[in-house]
DNA sequence: CCCTGATTCGC
DNA sequence: GCGAATCAGG
């Protein structure tokens, strides 16, 4: 496999998105995360736009999505605490694989970053500063079951598992 | 043991 | 230029 124009372009959209190395190397096939990170430092695009302040060692999107739609309030200790929502993505097929996002693209990740069908949502951003539709950006929120179920759910220490719809 | 990016260096 | 091996971690 070679580094091709588009495959590099995809490469590029891919690591700038915050896909990890490995994640970019699974989604290009055909290569290593060793590849993607040596061709990566080579493109000079090791350093990601985002000051380092605000990212993680490694900006992951499985534990960013995860984080997106974790409940509104947590569950700590009181009952009333427990949540009555949880965030959740709508079914909203991506409109564009990697190589078709554009500046006023939404940038909503969907499916798996593993998985062949992978993309973004790429419905037109609602503003020009932010980076999702009017649906992303809002957060879309339905109600998954009563404050009972999701007490005993809770109480069960599932939090961590609960609720990621589109991680396969 | 899973994972992360950074660096080196023979090819 | 490339990327496996290695390093330094989480």
């Amino acid at each position: 496999m070679d580094w091709s124009e588009e495959r590099t372009a995809t490469l590029k959209k891919l690591w700038l998105e915050g896909l990890s190395a490995s994640q970019v190397a699974r989604q290009l096939g055909g290569v290593s995360r060793s590849a993607v990170i040596g061709k990566v430092h080579r493109l000079g695009i090791t350093v990601r736009e985002t000051p380092v302040r605000q990212r993680a060692s490694s900006i992951r999107v499985p534990s960013r999505m995860a984080s997106r739609q974790r409940p509104v309030r947590e569950a700590t200790t009181a009952a009333r605490q427990i949540p009555t929502f949880e965030r959740v993505e709508e079914d909203l097929l991506p409109t564009s694989g990697i190589l078709g996002l554009g500046a006023h693209s939404c940038r909503w990740p969907i499916g798996h970053p593993d998985s062949q069908d992978f993309g973004f949502c790429g419905r037109p951003k609602v503003s020009a500063r932010g980076s999702y539709c009017e649906q992303h950006s809002q957060g879309a929120f339905r109600r998954v079951g009563s404050n009972e179920a999701l007490e005993a759910w809770a109480l069960k220490g599932v939090n961590d598992k609960r609720v990621q719809p589109n991680l396969g």
